[in-house]
DNA sequence: AGCACGCCGACT
DNA sequence: GTCGGCGTGCTC
């Protein structure tokens, strides 16, 4: 008969900035809502005992109730009144749980994070309502009856006229309350007012106007012809290293700011410091927010409040800066676009790029991306003329690039020259160690050596929770990069009893002991996850660098993002195969994005840098084109391989990740959802394709284990339907019961 | 987070 | 005797 549902319910979440409320609150829906409202919606529901009105977001409609029919309530109404902004980002949120999956709360978790109520920090002072004359004798009162704080203090006020309120506390030892109740009395006021936590406190503000060469002026004047044409869009700033990207992001905010918007900035957690955030702030001061992971929830707090309150018109912040709930967004700019760092690790996995593309279609503002070295699929999109390509081809004052020289460590190894350092780079830091400059020296790997293994049986020593091999460090130590693992090193082997178990491959910790041997006398620093795992270690070794007080900085990749130091002419690339040789697709990309990264921290003063890059590998096209300093080279060369292998940009990925603490599980639950997957669509003619699914490249990882099936199809609203189709089923699916799906739309790495 | 209920100290 | 402190516990 066609019969309808006679009721629907809404599940809903009761405003999310509450963990104890941080779950779904089932409604019903009355009639007159029925075609109202929808997932996402903003609504008011009755809530506990005095059935107050509050806010909630609608995250699922059922017709089921998955709960006491009796207890459950009607929803109120719909929300019209919430902020823009709110409005925005709840759309954010449903465009992240759409295109890169998890829930609905997953995803208005991530665009409004848990505000954990923080007690804003006040500042106040008392002022005396009595005159001198009351004051007086009232003083000698309290004197005779022993009131020793409140004598204390009145006298203080006699004396200063205006006392703070901690001074009031502290020194002269009255209770708030008491000063509370004495303001009641019309002895004196207490005003209060909030004290914003402020990270910079005390720096300059740069006053003069920004200096532009001819170059970033060009990109400015073609940032206004569009504008004044009202189009607004994605650009691709393309600039070399050294050319004064920033310089251009600082001009481009100016006019943001000055036409009463806002702007985002985004930067690599990693490189969000102290110095960069600093030009910044010299520029625009007190009108910055900074949102950065590490900061404590009162900073975190307050810099949201600021932003709300609109007294905040620049945000600077990592990945999740994207989500500042400013009112009048003019611009986003992104810089280091090809950074990996924009890519969420956890569901929903989305990638801050695309959700910028998505945030700032929303609010009719610019997207500018910046890097020496974009991704494939930026520079791509900017060849086809979907993104405006803005090109800095030059170092900004002329600066030379660096020269760069390849050195074939297998030509290296025939000479017998068994050292970490080639003839050729060992001569080149000799002379500067002379002529006391400084030299930078990258390797991509941290610990002491790769891997341990037996010389008798073959056997390497693993990680007992995960499928790496553990990594040995001087301490004397096993180490498993990926979970932590600690275990001491045994030289006998476990599996043959056999003593000749060794350490094989190299580590920074390794370098450094070399350096020591061979550069007696040279002052060593080492960066990597090792020696920054204290607070505020990174920012310290880069410091005494910087001081000159080291010769050489040694560390892994964390030493090549946006630290500029003058006085480096020589960098050295230990082995820049390291990176070639994780085989999934993008490996040639990162391989070129780190050489030419690390290049680009030579000879940024007067004096014209060098680079020499390490490598058994001299003829692969990412190396010798990062020598060049050549994008285009480099471009030309991915591209083609990308085209030929059916790789992004030329086609999308969806990877979904099958984990549960059973092996067998596991592989079993791999078989069903390929199964599914095809019998789903096998009338297609144009089917998403599957690429082998089974075992992740690291099949275990904490314990669990892991199986991926790889989704690949020219256009990527197919991929996503797919996911919609197949995610609820894998949910609630009884055979599915204790595994973890995951899925990862465009996925930065294979897995 | 709010807001109830609920059980012990100093005051009209 | 009561007013009121804030310690648990629940909210569809």
């Amino acid at each position: 008969m066609g019969e309808e549902k006679k009721i629907k319910y809404a599940d809903v979440i009761i405003d999310i900035s509450h963990e104890a409320l941080d779950r779904v609150f089932q409604y019903r829906v009355p009639f007159s809502l029925w075609e109202k409202v929808e997932t996402g919606s903003c609504v008011i529901v009755p809530f506990g005992r005095t059935n107050r009105k509050r806010k909630g977001y609608v995250i699922a409609l059922k017709d089921q109730p998955d709960y006491d029919d009796q207890k459950i309530k009607d929803l109120d109404s719909i929300d019209e009144t919430g902020l823009p902004v709110e409005r925005q980002l709840i759309k954010v949120a449903a465009f992240l749980r759409r295109q890169y999956g998890g829930s609905m709360s997953q995803a208005l978790r991530t665009v409004m994070p848990v505000r954990s109520k923080v007690k804003p920090r006040m500042e106040g002072w008392i002022d005396l309502v009595l005159t001198r004359e009351e004051a007086g004798p009232l003083l000698k009162v309290w004197e005779k009856k022993h009131y020793k704080a409140r004598a204390r203090l009145l006298k203080r006020l006699l004396e200063e006229g205006r006392v703070s309120k901690s001074a009031a506390v502290k020194e002269c030892g009255l209770p708030l309350k008491e000063i509370r109740r004495l303001e009641d009395k019309g002895i004196w006021t207490l005003t209060e007012k909030i004290a914003w936590r402020d990270p910079f406190p005390g720096l300059a503000r740069e006053t003069r106007p920004i200096v532009l060469n001819e170059d970033q002026e060009r990109i400015l004047q073609d940032y206004w012809d569009k504008r004044k044409k009202g189009q607004r869009g994605v650009h691709l700033l393309h600039g070399v290293t050294g050319s004064g990207k920033t310089e251009v992001y600082l001009a481009l905010i100016e006019e943001v700011l000055a036409a009463g918007q806002q702007a985002i900035v985004l930067i690599p957690e990693i490189s969000l410091t102290y110095q960069t955030v600093r030009r910044f702030y010299e520029r625009f001061g007190g009108k910055i927010a900074v949102i950065h992971s590490r900061m404590s929830k009162g900073e975190r707090y307050d810099a949201t409040e600021r932003i709300i309150r609109g007294e905040a018109d620049l945000v600077i912040g990592a990945r999740s800066a994207l989500f500042a709930p400013v009112k009048n967004l003019g611009m986003i700019i992104i810089d280091e676009e090809h950074d990996g760092a924009y890519k969420s690790e956890t569901t929903p996995k989305y990638h801050a790029r695309e959700t910028a593309i998505f945030r700032a279609g929303l609010a009719g503002a610019d997207l500018v991306l910046g890097s020496a070295t974009p991704l494939v699929e930026t520079y791509a999109r900017a060849l086809t003329g979907e993104y405006g390509l803005w090109t800095l081809a030059r170092r900004a004052g002329g600066a030379l690039l660096p020269e760069s020289q390849i050195v074939d460590l297998r030509e290296e190894f025939k000479q017998g020259n068994r050292s970490i350092f080639s003839q050729e780079l060992k001569a080149k830091m000799v002379d500067r160690l002379e002529k006391k400059e400084k030299i930078m020296l990258f390797l991509n790997r941290r610990g002491y050596a790769g891997f341990v293994s037996c010389r008798s049986c073959g056997q390497v020593v693993t990680c007992p929770h995960c499928d790496v091999s553990m990594t040995y460090h001087r301490d004397g130590s096993l180490r498993c990069h990926y979970c932590g693992y600690e275990t001491p090193f045994h030289k006998i082997c476990s599996v043959c009893g056999s003593p000749h178990v060794a350490a094989f491959g190299l580590g920074t910790e390794k370098v450094e002991a070399a350096l020591f041997r061979e550069f007696p006398g040279a002052r060593v620093l080492r960066m990597d996850t090792d020696t920054t795992r204290k607070k505020n270690a990174y920012r310290e070794i880069l410091d005494t660098f910087s001081k000159g007080e080291a010769d050489i900085l040694l560390g892994t990749q964390m030493i090549v993002k946006g630290h500029d130091f003058p006085d480096v002419t020589l960098v050295g690339v230990l082995a820049a195969d390291l990176s070639l040789f994780g085989s999934d697709f993008r490996s040639g990309e990162r391989t070129f994005q780190l050489l030419c990264q690390a290049a680009g921290r030579a000879g940024r003063g007067d004096r014209r840098g060098e680079v020499v890059i390490q490598t058994y590998s001299p003829d692969h096209y990412a190396v010798k084109a990062a020598a060049k300093q050549s994008y285009e080279d480099f471009f030309r060369e991915e591209y083609s391989f990308r085209r030929l292998m059916n790789y992004p940009p030329c086609a999308h990925m969806m990877m979904l990740l099958i984990q549960s603490d059973d092996q067998e599980t596991a592989g079993l639950a791999v078989g069903r959802v390929e199964k599914m997957i095809r019998q789903s669509q096998d009338k297609e003619t144009d089917p998403v394709q599957l690429l082998n699914p089974g075992p992740a490249r690291v099949g275990k990882i904490r314990d669990q284990y892991r199986q991926v099936v790889y989704m690949k199809h020219r256009d990527p609203e197919r991929l996503i339907d797919l996911k919609e189709r197949l995610e609820p089923v894998l949910e609630s699916h009884p055979l599915f019961g204790g595994i973890l799906f995951q899925f990862d739309f465009d996925p930065m790495s294979l897995n």
